[in-house]
RNA sequence: GGGAGAGUUCCCGAGCGGCCAAAGGGGGCAGACUGUAAAUCUGUUGUCGACGACUUCAGUGGUUCGAAUCCACUCUCUCCCA
């Protein structure tokens, strides 16, 4: 359960115990889609980078290789190896990304598999029964994320059977996590937050969510195309209507910027595919600033990505080598672009950790907001 | 020695009288990426005083209003017969 140490402003440091371990908050979560950090990263790597939660997606898992099947393996744990807190995704952000391949109705969505096209059902209920099968820490409330921008209307009537489908979420999972022979019968469930841009839609909607008392609260549908302002001031919105003693989860985000933010206002657990999908494209992630390691400046750049970075690739390869290794196509490259990215945004929010304990959150801010997202100038 | 074919922009390779500074790849350069259908996608890639001009399709010289494209010779390469 959550554990509120202290506030700075609205900012949080705070503690989340799970069956799994303890998450130490703010925290970013390491996206591992298909229970494998994408560019080679296994179980192995994420203690030396510091990764405290690791985050599969329901939707994936189930197409490929199959719920059923890894619940008959032990659950995501035995499967993975990791044995740390896991984070399922319900799949409901899947009703956005794969919008040209499903159909939304009141008992839920009809996909096309991207696997092989083949016709599947998931609503509440069989999102958290899939959930439920794969034994993660945490299951996440079938949602509809909605695009942006989105008439209002429409807007309302999502978010409206969001709620209905939340209802049915805790019912199902409730049941399931009461049934013997259960992966995780301790399984948390979080529910999440929807209104688009739309203020009104955004409270209401969170505070009918809250009386549900839920493990934890998650903002989703945000950074899906809105401008960055706009997110902010839903996140500063919302967060007064949700419930203090919980943990908040801002859904999907962001930059490293991004996530200074978001905790200045109150949000304390993030995830984002950013650090690893850019890390394949060559955008590394620094305190300094941001660097596309492809760039011809850096072909005799013997300095490592960050000078002063403790992570594994910093302590041994220089810029020169992996720049080599992207332009040669290298998997070596992906690997190890992906393990400095992570075990940076692992440190941002261990650092942010301990600004708040040492109470110099304004000073950490003040120094790094200017910097975070823009290029390195070196 | 005889015969056949080929030489295109950084590379491969299309073009075979005007719509060609020249398709398409590759490579190079740069950009995007936010609960991952993403080791992907986009732009750009002869030069310049740049809505125009200049140089380029092995070399030289021709034919033509006009040539990367046709002709002659030269050079280089590949294959076949000796």
């Amino acid at each position: 359960m959550y554990k509120l140490i202290k506030k700075c402003g609205s900012a949080r440091l705070g503690e989340f115990e799970t069956v799994h371990g303890t998450v130490k908050t703010p925290g970013f979560m390491n996206v591992a889609t298909v229970a494998a950090i994408k560019g080679g990263l296994s179980a192995m790597d994420l203690e030396t980078i510091g990764t405290q939660v690791m985050l599969c997606n329901t939707y994936h898992l189930h197409v490929r290789t199959g719920d059923e099947t890894i619940r008959e393996l032990g659950g995501l744990h035995e499967f993975t190896g990791w044995k740390g807190p896991i984070l399922t995704d319900s799949g409901g952000f899947q009703v956005f990304s794969l919008a040209k391949l499903r159909h939304i109705k009141e008992e839920g969505v009809t996909f096309n598999s991207h696997i092989d096209g083949r016709r599947i059902f998931m609503g509440p209920e069989e999102s958290m029964r899939i959930q439920s099968n794969l034994g993660s820490t945490i299951a996440m409330a079938f949602d509809e994320c909605v695009e942006n921008p989105a008439p209002f209307a429409y807007a309302k009537e999502s978010c409206e059977r969001t709620t209905r489908w939340l209802i049915r979420c805790k019912e199902e999972h409730d049941r399931l996590n009461a049934m013997p022979g259960t992966v995780n019968p301790h399984q948390l469930l979080f529910g999440i937050n929807q209104g688009c841009t739309f203020d009104e839609l955004r409270v209401r909607h969170m505070e009918e969510i809250a009386k549900l008392d839920l493990d934890g609260y998650a903002i989703g549908g945000l950074a899906v195309g809105e401008p960055t302002e706009e997110m902010y001031r839903v996140i500063s919105v919302v967060e007064p209507h949700m419930p203090e003693n919980k943990i908040r989860y801002l859904m999907g985000v962001g930059t490293p910027g991004n996530i200074l933010e978001a905790v200045k206002r109150g949000v304390d657990l993030f995830d984002c595919v950013m650090p690893s999908r850019n890390a394949r494209h060559g955008h590394l992630f620094t305190f300094g600033g941001v660097i596309n390691i492809n760039n011809a400046k850096y072909e005799k750049d013997l300095r490592p990505i960050e000078p002063s970075c403790g992570c594994p690739v910093c302590r041994q390869f220089s810029r020169a080598y992996i720049r080599h290794l992207t332009k040669a196509k290298e998997v070596l490259a992906l690997r190890l672009c992906v393990m400095h990215n992570l075990y940076f945004y692992n440190t941002l929010t261990k650092r942010i950790r301990e600004a708040l304990e040492s109470d110099t959150f304004d000073a950490f801010y003040a120094q790094y907001i200017p910097i975070l997202d823009k290029r390195l100038s070196d």
